[in-house]
DNA sequence: ATGGTAGCGCTGCTA
């Protein structure tokens, strides 16, 4: 199985470089987010034409996300499970069982900056993630948690940490709530299999960054041990931020081996 | 140099 997640900035805008890369890569399940986009102008006919089932969970403007699959989706939650506390007014994450595996299209709130009540939001939106993912997985099952975390984990996915410094996607309490999803059994499952930095996943469109290098990475895949146990290979898509009007983000990718029986 | 670009939607916010 080909796994994959990729915040579009806006699917009406980049549906066109989404279906190009859906015909070359061919992933059975794809996370997107930021799609912008009503849950009634989500373009599931289109993703139907290229064989993918869809879920959409979408608020228009800003935020929206979604998840493909190839494999059957079900057990469909849009938003937060509701045992896990108030809904989020923000259209940003949605979870469904996709060949066997429960998987989650998250899109963390930014934060803006440490003093700001988005921050707050932030740290609160981490804590619900994971009793949201306590609901709905359990560590020895089967479960992937994939999107953009907005949070860069560790120094060495930030390409300048002395610029983020005070501010947000690299503080203690973000990345200490992060740890909190380790710590429940989620790996981050590129980290696991590549240990060198500069390996990013966003760039500011402003200033050259992307063609300068400087990046940050910010899009994970965490998964439980038995999925990550499968990982065959993974790639960021740095080809995908290149060229005519690319996403800020280049898409993760992951390959699973092939389960054993019963596995 | 405290800059710069992109998307949404029409003024300035969000990232």
């Amino acid at each position: 199985m080909r796994f994959a997640t990729w915040n579009v900035n806006s699917l009406k805008v980049r549906l066109p470089r989404v279906e190009e890369w859906l015909a070359e890569v061919q992933p059975d399940v794809l996370c997107m987010q930021e799609t912008k986009l009503a849950d009634d102008a989500f373009p599931a006919l289109t993703f139907q034409g290229l064989g993918y089932e869809s879920v959409h969970h979408g608020q228009g403007q800003w935020n929206g996300v979604a998840i493909l699959s190839k494999v059957g989706i079900d057990d469909v939650v849009a938003n937060f499970v509701p045992s896990s506390g108030d809904p989020d007014p923000d259209a940003r994450i949605i979870s469904a069982r996709c060949g066997g595996i429960g998987f989650t299209s998250v899109y963390v709130p930014n934060g803006r900056s440490l003093d700001n009540d988005h921050y707050q939001y932030k740290l609160r939106w981490l804590a619900q993630l994971r009793r949201h993912v306590d609901t709905i997985a359990a560590p020895d099952g089967a479960a992937v948690v994939m999107g953009d975390f907005n949070i860069a984990p560790e120094d060495r996915d930030v390409y300048d940490p002395s610029k983020f410094v005070g501010a947000t996607h690299t503080s203690p309490a973000e990345r200490a709530l992060l740890a909190e999803l380790h710590d429940w059994g989620m790996v981050d499952v590129f980290r696991e299999r590549y240990d060198e930095d500069r390996l990013y996943s966003w760039w500011d469109y402003r200033a050259g960054d992307f063609h300068q290098g400087r990046g940050l990475r910010i899009d994970l895949v965490l998964a439980t041990r038995s999925v990550a146990d499968r990982v065959a290979w993974s790639v960021i898509d740095r080809n995908a931020r290149k060229g005519t009007s690319p996403s800020d983000h280049a898409p993760v990718v992951v390959d699973l081996a092939e389960s054993a029986v019963g596995a």
